[in-house]
RNA sequence: GGCGUCGUGGCCAAGUGGCUAAGGCAGCGGAUUGCAAAUCCGCGAUCGUGGGUUCGACUCCCACCGACGCCUCCA
């Protein structure tokens, strides 16, 4: 099927060809694990999971793989992010984020590591995000290619694209690579130096040129070090995502490369320079797309300003006041497009969970009409054809949702037909169940929030039923409140009354 | 300063050089209900501002206003 997709290099809308007919090879930088993921991570990696899972609805075998930075890069200057991350530790310990005992010293960067790897993993398959299913296979630690990277490192060298400076720090030399720039517009004249204010003066003097960045850095006192030909030391930022995504997909050269937005420069800059110098390919990936930030209540995340959220922060209800079923979390991050900037609201949890809900209780109907059994259906049929044409165009997520919600509108005799084309969809969406098709932790479609309530909202329940029989609408109206409060939706029927946690 | 994205009803958000500008949520009216909820039916926008191109633009071009991102380790 024919695919389109907006590439950062050219800054248009392309047609999407993969090297290998049928085959896609895709690298999306993952997460670093100092900390719990926030959901503005996660609307950039399940844009990722969108485009992963849309180009397997058009047929493509798609191969993903995303990295985990546990490579600390932490001793710089001021921001000693070893010590950022042992305090945040030891805070989230005092208020229970981390349980007793899960990490045992939190001056130990390995520790740190594995948990929040841990935890991001957890967190991702919550969310449905597909390749941590395939976790350690397609999802490569930084620490598992240190080799590699100073393999690449060696070659970069033998190519006359790094170089080695009087401090015996390795770096690489944009200038080597003409094409540097290529993807952010920026150009080596135009780059002002330090305008991002993360620059020290005394780095800056050791390079041929301001814009050089660090492939290897040799400093016995940091927390997290390998040997290497150029001392012990520890790796650059840039270099592990050249190494794994050439490690693990197989080939220099990749079909796409996806991320957020402020990894455009320098970060994907300096993988192209890294891979293409290394390779002598002109291209690194063929297709870069990136996701752009997401804000909450209409400002840009920030710890200062309180409205930092992690994705268990939102799930735990520290957002809402009550607990968020992972399928409206994941919906609420998919369903605005990946290149404008979302804004996370409460009304917009609530919106999603309304759509969740509904869909859950559609397919419920279809499961019990057809006892589960769905017809064979493909893209042929119309609206599948619609639902993935408008994913095919750049990710049109709104386009083939609103072809979702005019198809719920029509007749649906044809039960066996119409979970066929729900589940294809779903298939993309994952929300209605969340983590349909994929193996490993199922979580039931309702996510045991949806079912029967607990032992004092079946109480409740009971009582109104009761007084109902004899006709006590006081007692019933009094009892439903109480479940209202409780975050029930209630449903009277003729003669029983059936209750629903509501989803968010 | 450089590079880039964007501006459609209360909110979210598609789309097209020309028949009635998708869809969702909220709201309003009606059916239903003991009252509700759920469900069903019905109702709202001329597309940031000002020019230009054109028989005709919200859709193409220019200017302006406004929002936002990146410019050395924040997705």
């Amino acid at each position: 099927m024919k695919f389109s997709i907006y590439n950062s290099l050219t800054n248009q809308q392309e047609s999407f060809t993969p090297i290998e007919k049928g085959v896609v090879k895709m690298y999306s930088c993952g997460p670093t694990v100092y900390d719990f993921a926030h959901i503005g991570n996660f609307r950039s990696f399940l844009f990722g999971d969108l485009m992963r899972r849309s180009l397997e609805l058009g047929g493509f075998a798609v191969q993903h793989v995303m990295n985990i930075t546990d490579v600390g890069h932490m001793v710089e200057g001021e921001d000693d992010k070893m010590l950022a991350a042992a305090s945040r530790v030891k805070e989230n310990k005092k208020s229970g984020r981390v349980p007793e005992g899960a990490i045992q010293d939190p001056n130990d960067p390995y520790q740190i590591a594995d948990f929040y790897t841990n935890a991001f993993l957890e967190d991702s398959r919550k969310l449905a995000y597909k390749v941590a299913y395939d976790y350690p296979a397609s999802v490569p630690k930084a620490t598992d290619y240190i080799p590699g990277m100073i393999e690449m490192i060696e070659v970069l060298i033998q190519r006359g694209h790094a170089y080695v400076s009087s401090d015996g720090v390795v770096y690489f030399s944009v200038e080597s690579f003409p094409e540097y720039g290529s993807l952010s517009g920026n150009t080596m004249d135009k780059l002002q130096s330090g305008a991002g204010g993360r620059v020290s003066d005394t780095n800056q003097s050791m390079k041929k040129h301001p814009a050089d960045f660090l492939l290897w850095k040799p400093d016995q006192k940091h927390i997290m070090k390998w040997e290497s030909p150029w001392g012990v030391g520890y790796p650059g930022w840039h270099i592990e995502c050249s190494v794994m995504a050439k490690a693990v997909l197989g080939q220099s050269r990749i079909d796409i490369h996806t991320g957020g937005e402020d990894l455009i420069f320098p970060h994907h800059e300096c993988e192209i320079a890294q891979s293409c110098g290394c390779s002598g390919e002109s291209h690194f990936a063929n297709y870069w797309v990136h996701a752009r930030f997401l804000f909450v209540e209409g400002e840009k995340m920030s710890k200062s300003k309180g409205n930092f959220f992690t994705a268990r922060d939102v799930l735990e209800g520290k957002v809402t006041g009550k607990p968020v079923h992972p399928a409206v979390l994941r919906f609420e991050l998919i369903k605005s497009h990946y290149r404008s900037n979302m804004n996370f609201t409460v009304k917009g949890l609530t919106d999603s969970a309304a759509t969740i809900t509904k869909l859950i209780d559609f397919r419920a109907m279809l499961e019990s009409k057809t006892g589960g059994k769905s017809a064979e259906v493909d893209l042929s049929h119309p609206v599948l054809g619609d639902f993935s044409n408008a994913l095919a165009d750049d990710l049109n997520i709104a386009g083939a949702l609103g072809v979702m919600h005019n198809w719920l509108k029509t007749d649906h005799r044809d039960a066996e037909l119409s979970l066929a084309i729900l589940k294809k969809m779903n298939s993309v969406l994952s929300i209605a169940p969340i983590n349909e098709g994929t193996d490993g932790v199922e979580v039931a479609a309702d996510g045991g929030q949806h079912g029967d309530g607990d032992a004092q909202a079946e109480d409740w329940r009971q009582q109104m039923v009761d007084a109902r029989k004899n006709k006590d609408f006081a007692t019933s109206d009094q009892m439903r409140d109480k479940l209202v409060d409780a975050g029930y939706d209630v449903q009277i029927g003729k003669t029983d009354v059936t209750i629903k946690k509501k989803l968010a």
